[in-house]
DNA sequence: TCCAAAAATTAGGTAAGCCTAAATATTAAG
DNA sequence: CTTAATATTTAGGCTTACCTAATTTTTGGA
């Protein structure tokens, strides 16, 4: 990786085409999430574009978009940060929602013996402690395309898989509520309007749980087959 | 911290001092250390004992000092190294030729609360992998004055206590030999005129090793008392 | 004591990454 | 189709941390 702060241009143009179709990434959309100046994100894309290897396609007035090298780059970083976090998480003790920052800065700095030691140490884990997939050595995960809590029907029952957020104060009050990976639900209601979310969280006492809609809208389920389903089926 | 720059600018001052008695560092010397050319060393001199807090204290032509706010940032950071260097040798199995490189860059960027995890995970150890001291929280650790191995006397036996080197190369040749910490053994003898030095590793089959002096006076060790020295003394 | 060699500093540059303010291009509304 | 708002780029600066070359200071012989 070329430094640390062309890392994490790479790192946010990902997420965000990630979550935009793979549509070319704006530079004030970029410049928001890297926290710096417009003119300042213009400055770097151009360096990107220009330079050899070329990590990104820019095109002036019309947005940013990475290239097969750019994605690796960003891809490999990730990989780094989720490793570490599951290694904090896991080894270290340390809670969800502190895993994150701690990550930010360390992702920069391992080298490749390092994050395939921490792999080998979590047993080459397929996802991270709020569900993130980790990516392989070559880039490559399972894209998953779960739905959100807030998209179930009434009466529906679920499994948590992953959570959308790093904010601690967000992840401290989900794991408060029992909110995390692998958690088994029932969605009881779903007010409309954008209303609130109830549901029952399956082996908890007590197990009704209230939670706004742009909260729902951070978790991701795999709906759970009723218990009954295909018999002898391996 | 103010940056990594400046941590490795207070670390280096701090270790050549130690090497010579707190007399002050030449531009040279530092210069040489971090492999920056001198007129860079004396730009950052400036600006260490300019800035608030005074980091150094710096007479030109004559050397830096550390203050003891620059102690104490060279120390904490020694302590980030030598606690991630144990980390790395104990929990993820690195061998000790492989950690100081490693360390070298995670030092800079690891929290508070994860030098406290890794110190908690290891049981606050006293000595990093090469037997190098680890500071406590505050800057306090016991300083040891071993003799070398090449100041023994003839059949004298001791234990290794410290090698003084980060090499990868010197360290693997050592582990070869089974020179390592705590490892314990009788010198043979010593050549004259600055020859090799022999050596019996107790417990060892074979047993007989031969080193350079300059080698055998990077290993610091702690001689043995004869099997009965004064009886009923605690 | 004087002078050359060595050590250190000053002078003048460069590159990365940021910033603000000004200029320009795009877009959206009337 | 024009124009005002918005997005983006350009211009000009700053700081950190380097560099090389020139100058100055110190020092160790002769
Ligand atoms: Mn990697
Ligand atoms: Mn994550
Ligand atoms: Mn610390
Ligand atoms: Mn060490």
């Amino acid at each position: 990786m070329k430094s640390e702060s062309i890392g994490n241009y790479l790192k946010a143009i990902y997420q965000i085409q990630e979550r935009q179709n793979d549509q070319p990434v704006s530079t004030t959309r970029l410049a928001a999430q890297l926290g710096v100046a417009s003119a300042s994100v213009t400055g770097m894309l151009k360096r990107l574009s220009a330079g050899e290897p070329k990590l990104v396609d820019y095109e002036p007035y019309y947005g940013a978009t990475l290239t097969e090298a750019g994605r690796k780059s960003a891809l490999e970083l990730i990989r780094h940060h989720r490793l570490i976090e599951s290694y904090l998480n896991q080894a270290l003790g340390y809670p969800w929602d502190a895993v994150h920052a701690e990550a930010e800065r360390l992702e920069h700095v391992i080298s490749e013996e390092m994050e395939e030691r921490l792999a080998a140490a979590l047993g080459h884990p397929a996802t991270d402690p709020h569900g993130d997939p980790i990516p392989d050595r070559e880039g490559h995960f399972e894209k998953r395309d779960d739905p959100c809590l807030a998209d179930l029907a009434d009466g529906q029952r679920a499994e948590i898989r992953r959570v959308v957020a790093q904010e601690p104060e967000l992840l401290r009050y989900l794991a408060g509520l029992g909110l995390t990976p692998s958690v088994q639900f029932e969605l009881v209601s779903s007010a409309p309007f954008n209303g609130p979310v109830t549901l029952r969280v399956l082996g908890a006492q007590p197990s009704e749980r209230v939670i706004g809609r742009e909260i729902a809208e951070k978790i991701l389920v795999a709906p759970l087959h009723s218990t009954i389903t295909e018999p002898s089926h391996e």
